[in-house]
Order: structure tokens, then sequence, then C-alpha cells
DNA sequence: TAGATTGTTAATCGATTAACAATC
DNA sequence: TAGATTGTTAATCGATTAACAATC
């Protein structure tokens, strides 16, 4: 079976961004090379990557259909299905969130949020009640969302890790400032800022006076 | 010179944390195994990241000196010096950034926020007043931040990114799901929502019933 | 047709892992 | 000392880039 790294699951996203772009334009084609531009890889990267992805090849000289491409992409990414989730932690993150409306689009609906906090319980955010977290494990045990994100303060993280492990949740996409420990059958993706600027500050460290 | 790849350079905040969680336990001394099994990478990589950010050699049979140790990856990762970042769209992710406390510690300082929103300009977030958008090229030539966080809407970000390259903002943190058009000077890291979900996504789906 | 672009194979590059002598 | 763990060199693995024949 194909095999897909991190980076390139990463870059996926990315191509279908720049081709929805090129079709809002009216393109009807798109070459390796052009999208190679658009999103700054190689070409041989970006033939390689959509090669993986898309049984339609391209055609020689034209490149590829734009519109078949975005379809191929999103059936790969899932968008086409939906996939259920549950929030917790209604917090700051957690309700730019619940406001994102781009998750939509990508098939993730999330179906519940959880807070602690009695001020929020009861409350609406855009569609969804907030409901209190000590009913979060019935919740899971009962209706087997596909993620739980985790957007509590770090120092609650893991306990809700835990109650996610303990019902088979099958993927946590944590934003939560820890390191989780799960067993290996949970999969943990993480959203970690503080990883991602030090990225940014190394390699702006040269350009600073 | 020593150079650092962008996986690597995600990593060194994952081991601070831990290597802080260990600290706080009281503990002196690390083995690299120690944090291997923490954070799930190899003794090997562990062992050879931190050589590279840390002169002092650890002790054969006992390990790192974990204040030594935890002080030079915040010295290697800037947070000993001041970085000033102002950032822009106060939405609700834009709200979240500016509450997050954990900046401070990582020397990041908001030192101005701006939005469009008549109705938001002007009010306080925190510490800081939400100025208008349209003082925000005025503001960035007299004050010369060392990173501008985009967090506007996908169809405002690339305006905002002229803005900042033309002012010669080193750095771009961008959180808007948009691919940044930027003269090679100016350095972008994305903050791509999408991208993390395709790994959470595709790792799950053989979980999946 | 000629030219552009494809898909794929081979070469290169870089990062991770394995191995091991050195040593507190 | 013996054992654990270090730092580093060599081997492996995987991903990216280069090259090129095939073709619309």
């Amino acid at each position: 079976m194909k095999t897909y790294s991190k980076n390139q699951l990463r870059r996926y996203p990315v191509y279908l961004r720049v081709l929805r772009e090129l079709e809002a334009k009216g393109n009807g084609f798109v070459s390796s090379n052009q999208i190679a531009q658009l999103v700054g890889n190689s070409e041989e990267q970006v033939k390689k990557d959509l090669a993986a992805v898309s049984d339609a090849s391209g055609m020689p000289g034209r490149g590829r259909d734009l519109r078949r491409l975005v379809h191929d992409l999103e059936a790969f990414l899932g968008y086409h299905d939906v996939t259920r989730a549950v929030l917790v932690g209604a917090g700051r993150m957690g309700q730019a969130l619940l406001d994102y409306p781009g998750f939509q689009q990508m098939g993730l609906d999330i179906v519940a949020a959880f807070d602690s906090d009695p001020v929020k319980i009861g409350t609406r955010l855009g569609e969804t009640e907030v409901k209190d977290v000590a009913t979060l494990e019935e919740f899971l045990s009962l209706e087997h969302p596909d993620i739980l994100i985790d957007c509590v303060p770090a120092s609650a993280a893991q306990a809700i890790a835990d109650i996610a492990v303990r019902n088979k949740v099958p993927g946590i996409w944590n934003f939560a400032p820890t390191v989780l420990d799960v067993k290996e059958s949970t999969i943990v993706e993480n959203v970690n800022l503080a990883s991602s600027l030090a990225v940014l500050s190394h390699r702006i460290k040269p350009l600073l006076s």
C-alpha cells in the first residue's frame, strides 16, 4: 500500500487551496510547474504528490484537469465524508475553533462542546450548546465520535485525554501546550504554537539587527 | 555553522516542556533515554538534538544537568530575549493569542493589536488596546516589530502581508488559511489547521469502523 | 509537427538509527 | 569497580531532486 509521510500529508491542503483559487479564476487545467510556483515547492515534488492521490493522469503538454484534481484531493483528504468531533474546553481557542467555518468544508462536524465553567455551561456558541464536562464520558460512550479536540488548559489536558482513551476515541487533536501520554491505539496530533514559533524565530534571527 | 532542520526545531519546545515537568518534580539530572520515553522519540535523536544546543556535556552514567539543560534550551529558543510582535485581526483566534499567557515565557511580546472593525477599535483586550488597521503601516514604520501575526480572514491576509513586506517586518506568523506570496527576504511561518487535521484524519482512517 | 508537460526511474541528499569506544 | 550513559562515527533509511523517454 502507498504510504504518505507527515510532511507530504501536510502539503495536500495547501495544494487544494491554490487549486481552488485557480478554479475560481476560471482555469480548466494546471501544470505541476504552475502549482510549484504558487506553493513554493519543487515541480518534481508536486508531480509525485499529486500522482499519489489521483489516478486521473495528466495530459502531456496541457497539464491536469483542475476540476478532477480538486475532487480527488478532497476525496483523499476525507472532505466528502463526515468526521464527527467533540470539543472540550470552550475558552478563547475553543471558541475560535467552534466558530471556524472552514471545518464544515473539510467534513469536520463538531457535534458537541464541553467545559467545566458553570458560567459557560448551557450557553450557546454558534450552533453548539456547551455541556458540562462531567457528562463528557457518558457522551463519548454513547456517541463514539471520531475525534476529540482537546482545548483545555495544560493542567487538565491529560485527564481529558485519559477519558478519550478509555472510551476508544480514535484521534485526539491536542491544542493544549503539553505532551499527552496515551495508549498507542489512540492517535494524537499536536497543534504546538511553541514549535511553530521556534521555527519562525530561528529563521528570522539572522535578519534581526 | 550548525544547521537545524524544521522538524528538529519543532522538537525543542517539546523537550523543554517535559524537562520543566521533571524539574518541577525535583529531579536534578535526566538521561536521554528518559526524555526519549517521555516525548516518544528515539534516544539517539534526543542525544543529537541536545548536543546541538548545549555545550555542557552530560555525565556518563548520570545524564545531563537538568537546570543547565533547561537554561540552554531556553537560550537557544530565544526565550531570554524579547521578540516584539504586532497582531492583526482581533477575531476569536486573534483574541485567543492575545490572551495566551505562554508567549510571555517565550519572550514574545505582543506590543499592539489591529482590526478594521469600528466596534473593536479602541477596546482593550487584556493589556492591549485595539488600534485601527489603517494606522498599521505607520506603526510598523515607526516601531519596527520583529514579527507580524496575521489573523485576519483569508481574503484580507495577503494585503496585510504586503504591508508587512513593505515595512521590512522580518517574520510573518500566518494564521490565515491562505498561501501568502512575499519577497524571499520575508520569512513566513504558517499555522495551518487544515494540514494538521489532514495528518490526524489520515492516521485515524484505519481505526474508523 | 514542435513544444510543453507528463509519469517514472535513477541519483543525490539529508535525517534517523545503530553501534561502540570513552568515561564518570 | 561495574554499570549506565555519554558523544560520535558509520550504516541505513527515506525523501527530495534530477534526468529523460513517452505523448497529447
